[in-house]
RNA sequence: GCGGGUGUAGCUCAGUGGUAGAGCGUCAGCUUCCCAAGCUGAAUGUCGCGGGUUCAAAUCCCGUCGCCCGCUCCA
């Protein structure tokens, strides 16, 4: 998240989050995983309206990526295929992949800023005054720096110049010291036991405050297998993504696709959080939808701008207000291991409740080059290159990779978050105003009063829309009461029967977002209803 | 992991040593001709958990766990 540009909408509109937190358990959107047993942090469960909101949300992308994918800028569509890949993979997979190692992040604690660091992030450096003159310029750099010796010890070992350039010079060799941005660096991950006593950690007012890194990997790990021996370690994959490139030869082989084309896959990724955070927005088990789209290293910078601009705009057409959305560059720094090279990772930001007025990333539109099929080429010793005969002379390449890949439950949130619409003149204090097509119950048949033969009308028609779309029928309470409680839901459009239906054969559809309401003949209702949900 | 906050009915919360409460919601019934109306009735809690102090603990003390917020990480 950052601080954005100044947005036009008042952020006090927003929806505060305990309250959406509170509204989804109480309507049934998301409760608390095992909440009986106390809970357990970073997990959630989707109720009954949740999962339909959430099949809607998914079912959409899954149409607009596999079944009728965009058309492309030479005016014919594209072509995706879908996979559903195993959660767990042989472990090789995450080796090639990077995750191993790049999902183990060693972390170090300050005892007495209570701070915390990434290893890997925190440099240690000489300062200034030890560096002989043949180094100089030497500029103090970044944030996190602090020295690795004292003056004295350094002193100490070291008679003369000569011998103190010499001690220098091995001291870099040993530690792998790298030269960069004007000094003498190391990462704290890199340092014995011993060494990390020596270091002072910013703000620290003495040295040896920091604890030694502890592993925080980011993967689950399980067994297969009954005997559950080290040797059957396997992760829960971190990502979709990878089932994808497994079985980008398949694919190839068999499915009668050419360069370029994509694969798109739905599914649970796991990942062990350190902290897990605001509601289902940084949860440990999350559902993704990436694509991958296979093209030539040549095409792939005109790809990612396709794609950016098309995943925007599905954004907006599933219901989210653009002046919630933004894209956002990543820096160099915080690229990846798999985009390094590359033309780098947009993400699509939305300002949810908990980072207004700043954003918070919904999805990565990443080139992740060739980084993956080369990996997997290299460990699993198959040949991935790709050979294109539509060109002459024929040629053979890895293909290059663009990535849009977003949180399907992120998004989830962002349309909960998107939907929370005060309003203080009704009932209910609010509304949600999902669009119909992605609300959870897309209409509600209510008979004015539950007797005068208004129960049998509206069964009939209740009968008919339920086989169509989701439909609730109820006949509880007063209907202000029904209205208000659909309000809550989010349910667009409700039919109310009422004493003159038996006489006109209509009834009144009654607008969630306006109360307005409007006239239409029984035989007219449902088409009325299906034709909104195509919007 | 560290720091701060918090835990009482499905939800929001009151209750600071003396028989566990309110509003809303839920359920049953009456009523009800368009926005949580009205009436009657009902269910729901070992007050997060464990220990201690006390004649007596939701309330005081100790411990522990869950959740929320901040820091590091991510779709």
């Amino acid at each position: 998240m950052q601080a954005a540009e100044t947005a036009n909408m008042d952020i006090s509109d927003m929806v505060a989050m305990d309250e959406l937190v509170a509204l989804c358990k109480r309507r049934g959107f998301i409760f608390p995983a095992s909440e009986i047993y106390g809970g357990i942090n970073g997990f959630w469960d989707f109720g009954p309206l949740g999962v339909l909101l959430k099949n809607n949300l998914r079912d959409r992308w899954w149409n607009d990526m596999v079944v009728c994918p965009p058309i492309g800028p030479d005016g014919a569509p594209l072509q995706i295929v879908g996979v559903d890949t195993a959660i767990i993979q042989n472990p090789k997979v995450w080796e090639a992949s990077g995750h191993v190692a790049g999902f183990n992040d060693p972390m170090v604690d300050c005892k007495e800023t209570k701070q915390r660091f990434r290893a890997d992030h925190l440099k240690v450096y000489f300062p200034d005054e030890l560096i002989p003159s043949t180094h100089q310029p030497l500029n103090p750099l970044i944030e996190h720096v602090e020295n690795l010796f004292s003056k004295e010890e350094f002193l100490l070992s070291a008679q003369s110049l000569e011998e103190l350039l010499d001690v220098h010079k091995r001291i870099i060799k040993k530690n792998n010291w790298t030269f960069k941005d004007g000094c003498w660096t190391q990462m704290v991950s890199q340092l014995t036991p011993e060494q990390l006593k020596k270091v002072w950690a910013p703000g620290a007012s003495k040295s040896g405050t920091l604890t030694e890194p502890k592993q925080f990997n980011l993967m689950f790990k399980t067994y297969v297998g009954a005997t559950a021996t080290e040797d059957d370690k396997a992760y829960l994959r971190p990502e979709t993504a990878q089932g994808i490139f497994l079985n980008y030869k398949n694919v190839v082989d068999n499915m009668r696709v050419k360069v370029p084309f994509g694969i798109a896959q739905i599914g649970k990724a796991f990942r062990n959080e350190v902290t897990p955070r605001n509601f289902i927005y940084r949860s440990r088990e999350f559902e993704q939808m990436e694509m991958e789209w296979f093209c030539h290293a040549d095409e792939a910078k005109k790809w990612l701008e396709f794609w950016k601009e098309q995943r925007l705009n599905w954004w907006k057409a599933v219901g989210v207000e653009s002046d919630n959305l933004i894209f956002r560059q990543h820096d160099q720094d915080e690229l990846s291991h798999y985009a390094k090279e590359g033309y780098g990772t947009v993400d699509i930001e939305y300002r949810f409740p908990f980072t207004a007025p700043g954003y918070g990333e919904l999805e990565g539109i990443a080139h992740r080059c060739d980084f993956d099929l080369t990996a997997h080429q290299t460990h699993s010793k198959t040949k991935l290159e790709y050979f294109d005969d539509s060109v002459q002379p024929p040629r053979r390449f890895m293909p290059h990779v663009i990535e849009p890949a977003s949180g399907l439950t992120r998004g989830v949130l962002v349309l909960l978050a998107e939907a929370y619409t005060a309003d203080p003149s009704r009932p209910s204090k609010m509304y949600m105003k999902f669009k119909p097509s992605m609300a959870p119950v897309k209409a509600a048949v209510l008979p004015l009063v539950n007797k005068d033969g208004l129960p049998e009308i509206a069964q009939k028609l209740y009968y008919e829309m339920r086989a169509q779309f989701a439909t609730e029928y109820d006949t509880k309470g007063n209907i202000g009461k029904r209205y208000a409680r659909h309000d809550e839901i989010g349910t667009p459009f409700c039919v109310t029967i009422d004493t003159d239906t038996p006489n006109d054969q209509a009834a009144t559809i009654r607008f969630r977002d306006t109360m307005a309401q409007e006239r239409v003949a029984l035989d007219k209702i449902s088409e009325f209803v299906r034709k909104s949900l195509k919007e």
